[in-house]
DNA sequence: TTGCAATAGTTTCGACTCGCTACTAATATG
DNA sequence: CATATTAGTAGCGAGTCGAAACTATTGCAA
């Protein structure tokens, strides 16, 4: 078994090991996953497709979870004014105190902080890799955007049209192309 | 959002792309996890019991995996002669096959292999720990462990009281105890 | 303008996952 | 020998998942 083999098995076991936390209350990992995008998405990137897009599923799958997501509170839509074809998720209050507090924080055992840095860059550096392979959005923050421009504390995206709020600026954009 | 979250979220994302590739033909994220694990594996190891802890599941769903996999001729079974309660399963030629071939060999994008290497080792790390949190059994190779005896080329496991042989060395066993 | 084509989202289907509880059979333990 | 423990399974209900079919809206081009 080569490293590029292993490492996807260790990612594997990881992620099955970590998911077994969120079985208990009614929540899996899926919806946890959801529920932690539509945390850290911008108001332009909350569509059930664009979800989908980042989670590497399908329009007919997010359809369902967020519609299982809307039943137990967690989860708002609202229709778009301009496309009546569009609507846009957000987490409710419920919705946010669930991220906030759900998450059993996990721990980095003997990892120093300097190791657990430069794990997360390889992360990182792996996932871009994986993502690009497949054709699929970056999904990176705004403000390493190409369209990002800044002027003093005033944020616009050149692509959209649109001023920015400060907190957007280190949201995740479906539209994001790293500088 | 603290390093070990952002760590968490970027494993979940990377397993969940990585999942995508095998959603193709038949076969689901959690089937090939077990069919990895079950090629692992020594013969001590391969009960629904044990696929069960390996990925942090339960016998019942593992019972209900297994009987798919079994459906489609890619697994077999075969109960024990000392302990009748107990069943052991294995691979069948076709279960190795889709093992090797079926794996669409994952990239490491711009890893050098000093990189990968470093990220392999900190995934481990990471597990480990993780899997001790959450009073997990190891399950690392054979050959790591406490019960391990080597005089020459001969392996005996001091735990199970067996003459092993030498493949059986590099395999993941449920007794694991990491020297 | 009208007539597609593309897009956004939903629904339905069938196979499967998943935790849970209840169950059977075999083995241990006192 | 009675009872507890262990290994595995069956059934339940909610949900995931991809695929295909479907509706509504918007874009585009003749």
């Amino acid at each position: 078994m080569n490293t590029a083999d292993t490492i996807t098995a260790l990612l594997n076991r990881l992620s099955r090991v970590d998911a077994s936390d969120w079985r208990s209350p009614g929540m899996n990992a899926a919806q946890a996953a959801v529920l932690d995008y539509l945390s850290r998405a911008n108001r332009f990137s909350r569509s059930p497709s664009h979800v989908a897009d980042y989670l590497g599923t399908t329009r007919g799958t997010m359809s369902q979870s967020l519609k299982s997501l809307v039943q137990k509170g967690l989860v708002s839509e609202k229709r778009s004014e301009t496309d009546k074809r569009s609507i846009s998720y957000h987490l409710t209050d419920k919705g946010g105190r669930t991220v906030r507090d759900g998450r059993p924080n996990p721990g980095i055992g003997d990892l120093s902080l300097a190791e657990a840095r430069m794990l997360e860059q390889l992360l990182r550096r792996l996932l871009q890799a994986r993502v690009a392979e497949r054709g699929f959005r970056p999904f990176g923050i705004c403000k390493d955007c190409i369209h990002h421009e800044q002027d003093g504390s005033k944020r616009y995206c050149r692509l959209l049209g649109v001023n920015l709020q400060p907190e957007e600026a280190l949201q995740i954009c479906h539209e994001q192309e790293p500088a």
